[in-house]
RNA sequence: GCCCAGAUGGCGGAAUCGGUAGACGCGCUGGUCUCAAACACCAGUGGAGCAAUCCGUGCCGGUUCGACCCCGGCUCUGGGUACCA
């Protein structure tokens, strides 16, 4: 019977759908496992071949943890808020929620056709409101939490205001307004005026990781810098934990690198410097002439070379220390940068900056140092100020090189003519007390040394900053937050979810609010507790909502929990659901998360670990990320100044082509094995109509007498190897490849590619290996038999149930396929039709290829599913050779290969080996200085 | 600039503990079948050489009886990051 996998594959998703094969129970017996995808969002464009690799890749993994006897959890839903929706929506008029509705629809259907394991009833949608209920709820909880610094965990903010009713005896006659003025720089979500990444182009802010060289990530819009008051979350809080936590994950070294990169810890010192304004003689406004600045500094060791101090021009000492010398001077300085968007800024590496007009005082050696303005300085690292060591620092070199600054060298042997020694070693001099140290030791030294006479004190700072969760935008979730007196309350827990409303245009107001400004029925009632016309504010009873949406990874930092227990409609997760799955123990997903979502998501599970509503302090135990799948394009070479015609790839190096063809995009569905089909190509489109070609062989049409008929000549196409885009013509849809193939040699060729964890072009050609291996292996079930297996069969199958072990275990999917393959080509050799090692075959392949093993294991007379078996365990007496081959070398070369039995004693091969006819040739008369033998491997003579 | 990966035939890749480099698949070449093509099947296929052999895992050097693998120094490619004091 032939293979026919499309009635193959359709006969068994549907049965497994309507016997409900994967569904998964939170009661069971078995221990839990939870395999987890990144969940995607559903763009229009649908899924292309590259989408799948890492669900195929997690999708083998849990079946074969459930083989093994464990109850997995493996769960799929879609990132449904997000800005491309929502510019379609300003474009089209379309709204965003049916346009994600209808891509996710379309999403599931593709994903179905692959066969995966997803238990659907566990699906969630970030823009569902069952599923954003516990995302503002969340948020309700940040609102009401601060981060105790010295437990180092999050505690209600009751606790702080016990603290201050105890503690300030004035607390109590604050007002309401003033009390919670006082208590939102504590809270863990809190509003604040902050410097955003604002995107005039999409009206709205953006996170760091949202912001790539000054250009928006999505649709690549510039951004500029803008002070605005946003909701913040306290992720920074965290940093330190965040830090420490990946010590205790099993993700890769790369990964928790660029997380340790992104947090940033730098170890250092704060320390007071004296400064002194010279225009300034009384006090003013109660103001002193002399004053302390602090600054942060990893190289305490350095404070000798200090020769001038630098402020950020957002700092606030800035205005208390230019002079009214300086200070036309300063102003103009601070409206450029404040002008200045930050593409500009990282463009235009030129050094600026200006004199303030003041001077700080050395505390170590009293001299007096101007102090300057400069954007080199951060405002929002350290203190916003710095002490500037020209002769270690190549930013303060530059500096003083240009403003003719002093550069005192404090290393020995140190060449600063030409640049700055940064390094952190070598003996100091012109340092004082800490002449002679080593550089380490020096900083040390220093550190106890401003301790001990208060200069300062030893301080750690982190990069890390707050993530700014304030979205001027329609498409997220509204904020459960109303205002009173211009102070924000969250809506009571009960009342959630608030519903994001209806809006007719997706555009700003045209007063420049954002978009949930068109909402009418947008108002809290305090009283009735509902939302109801904003007409009816009255700021007694009725308060205006906010207005901004949440950011699009506030959905996406929880998801994993809500799976575990995704149709509960009082807690984001049960206790005894969040108790039996724990946290997620194996993650697959893409390496463009890792500052972004793997960070949010992290902060997120602490911060509701921190309020003992969940087991585990980390969410993913075991994180893993695919690399991407590449589009290999196909070019067709236009010869420059001709009306159409088309050079062969072959012959574009020739000296009467060479740079006089231009290589244009071909859609890789027309070219096979890079010949062109010339008849497609002329149909694909109109302009291509009338082309001519030169052919591999150098003819052309008009040498040819049949034009356009089928010939002999073939066109050649250029490849290239790039990113999988419709503009680069190289999209392969799944789709077409189950079509064509079907969904289990589909799923076999994106492991056979290569390495999960490696970029790979993805080219179509090689599919066909791959698909015959599982028709061979089809017509090897044709009859299967009861009977004893012979050893020859049994040490086949063994050999793959050791390495399809191995491989699944260390996530190596694409060593499994070609040991398939052997052990197919073995059995068929040995004519197998033993039932049992056939079943036994089906079972190891069921992770990979799941339909035709269900199939398989159908033919062989089960009646179960074949996911509900037992992983086959390898019997290593099977595997016993009964003799040995050894590789001889002669001084590492090898020469020849002889066979002894097994377990020969090393004395007994050496003997063999010597007294082999072949040697005699090999040694040529020489002596034998060495013989060395490794048992079971190899013999190597030295001569 | 800094950090992290990676580099093996015409192509994707294998070699899992330092022990026969190139498994498996594609492509290509030759053959069988066919009126022919497609499919299928069989054989060959790192390079040079008639051969014996020699050369070969980005480059240079080292350790070792033996190195794709370990160490030192580079080159290139991909990804991340961007003045973090």
């Amino acid at each position: 019977m032939e293979y026919n996998f499309s009635e193959i594959e359709k006969k068994w998703q549907k049965t497994w759908e309507d016997n409900g094969a994967y569904t998964v129970s939170n009661e069971s017996d078995k221990p839990h496992y939870y395999v987890l995808d990144m969940f995607p969002y559903p763009s229009g464009a649908g899924l292309h071949v590259g989408h799948p690799l890492g669900y195929i890749a997690s999708d083998i993994y849990s079946r074969y943890k459930r083989l093994q006897g464990f109850n997995v959890l493996h769960p799929m839903g879609f990132d449904a808020y997000g800005l491309p929706a929502e510019q379609y929506a300003i474009q089209t008029g379309q709204h965003p929620e049916k346009t994600t509705n209808t891509n996710i629809a379309r999403y599931i259907e593709q994903l179905k056709k692959i066969g995966f394991s997803y238990d659907w009833g566990r699906m969630v949608r970030t823009c569902d409101p069952e599923f954003y209920h516990w995302t503002q709820w969340a948020f309700v909880q940040m609102f009401h939490s601060y981060y105790d610094t010295t437990l180092q965990k999050a505690q209600p903010i009751a606790k702080l205001v016990e603290r201050f009713e105890a503690d300030d005896p004035n607390w109590k006659n604050l007002t309401e307004k003033e009390q919670q003025e006082r208590l939102m720089p504590y809270r863990i979500a809190y509003l604040a005026d902050t410097k955003v990444n604002w995107c005039p182009a999409l009206g709205t802010v953006l996170a760091n990781d949202e912001v790539s060289e000054g250009l928006s990530v999505r649709g690549g819009f510039p951004v500029e810098q803008r002070i605005m008051r946003q909701w913040c979350l306290r992720v920074s809080a965290y940093a330190g934990r965040l830090l420490e936590g990946l010590d205790h994950i099993n993700w890769t070294e790369s990964l928790k690198e660029t997380q340790r990169n992104w947090i940033g810890r730098s170890e250092g010192a704060e320390m007071n410097f004296n400064v002194r304004r010279k225009d300034v003689q009384c006090t003013k406004d109660g103001e002193k002439d002399e004053f302390q600045m602090t600054i942060f500094t990893t190289r305490a060791d350095t404070i000798y070379g200090v020769t001038f101090m630098v402020l950020a021009p957002e700092s606030e000492y800035v205005a208390r220390v230019t002079t009214d010398e300086q200070k036309a001077e300063v102003e103009a300085y601070l409206d450029r940068c404040r002008h200045r968007t930050e593409r500009e800024r990282i463009a235009d590496r030129r050094v600026t900056g200006v004199f303030t007009g003041s001077y700080a005082i050395n505390p170590l050696t009293n001299a007096e140092i101007p102090i300057y303005v400069s954007d080199y300085v951060l405002a929002g690292y350290g203190t916003g100020a710095i002490m500037a060591v020209p002769a270690h620092d190549s930013r303060d070199y530059a500096f003083a090189k240009h403003f003719d600054l002093p550069i005192v060298p404090l290393i020995e042997g140190a060449d600063v003519s030409e640049q700055s020694f940064d390094a952190k070693e070598g003996r100091m001099i012109n340092s004082g007390i800490l002449n002679g140290l080593e550089v380490p030791e020096a900083i040390q030294r220093m550190k106890e040394y401003i301790t001990n006479t208060g200069i300062g004190r030893v301080k750690v700072n982190y990069r890390l900053r707050d993530a700014i969760f304030s979205r001027q935008r329609y498409w997220g979730e509204p904020f459960p937050i109303y205002y009173k007196d211009g102070m924000p309350y969250t809506l009571p827990e009960e009342c959630l979810p608030l519903q994001l409303p209806e809006i007719k245009e997706f555009k700003p107001t045209a007063n420049g609010e954002p978009p949930l400004g068109h909402a009418q029925v947008w108002a809290w009632d305090e009283q009735k507790k509902q939302v109801v016309d904003k007409a009816l504010i009255d700021n007694q009873t009725v308060f205006p909502l906010e207005l901004c949406t949440m950011p699009g990874f506030a959905g996406s930092s929880a998801y994993y929990l809500r799976y575990m227990d995704n149709h509960n409609s009082e807690v984001l997760v049960s206790r005894e659901a969040n108790a039996y799955w724990q946290q997620v123990n194996l993650y697959i997903g893409g390496t463009e998360h890792a500052t972004g979502h793997l960070i949010y998501s992290r902060f997120w599970n602490k911060f509701l670990y921190d309020l003992g509503l969940i087991v585990s302090d980390e969410p993913f135990q075991r994180l893993v990320n695919q690399g991407m799948i590449q589009g290999r394009s196909n070019f067709v070479y236009r010869l420059i100044g001709s009306r159409n015609t088309y050079v062969s790839a072959n012959l574009i190096e020739n000296p009467e082509y060479k740079d006089k063809v231009q290589p244009i995009h071909v859609d890789v569905n027309i070219v096979h094995n890079d010949i062109l089909d010339t008849t497609a190509f002329r149909a694909w489109m109109p302009e291509f109509k009338d082309a001519e070609f030169i052919y591999s062989d150098g003819t052309t049409d008009v040498d040819n007498p049949y034009f356009g008929s089928p010939c002999e000549k073939q066109y050649i196409c250029g490849w290239a190897v790039e990113k999988m885009s419709k503009s680069m013509f190289n999209v392969v849809n799944p789709d077409d490849v189950i079509a064509k193939y079907g969904a289990d040699t589909l799923r076999l060729y994106e492991m056979f590619l290569g390495p999960l964890e490696m970029s790979k072009p993805w080219d179509t050609n090689g599919i066909d290996g791959v698909h015959r291996f599982l028709r061979k292996l089809w017509n090897m079930y044709e009859a299967p038999i009861d009977r004893e297996p012979t050893r020859e069969e049994l040490k086949s199958l063994h050999k793959l149930i050791k390495k399809i072990t191995w491989d699944v275990e260390n996530l190596s999917f694409n060593t499994s396929i070609p040991a398939f393959m052997i052990a197919q080509s073995e059995l068929s050799a040995l004519g197998c039709n033993s039932r049992q090692i056939l079943e036994q075959f089906a079972i190891l392949l069921a992770p990979y290829a799941p339909h035709i093993a269900e199939a398989m294991w159908h033919r062989c007379g089960n009646e179960t599913f074949v996911i509900d078996a037992s992983w086959p365990v390898c019997n290593e007496a099977y595997l016993v050779e009964d003799s040995q081959k050894y590789p001889v070398q002669f001084n590492g070369k090898v020469r020849f290969t002889f066979e002894c039995p097994k377990d020969t004693p090393k004395e007994e091969v050496e003997k063999l080996v010597l007294a082999h006819e072949e040697t005699a040739k090999y040694l040529a008369g020489n002596a034998v200085k060495k013989i060395i033998v490794v048992p079971g491997r190899i013999v190597n003579i030295v001569m």
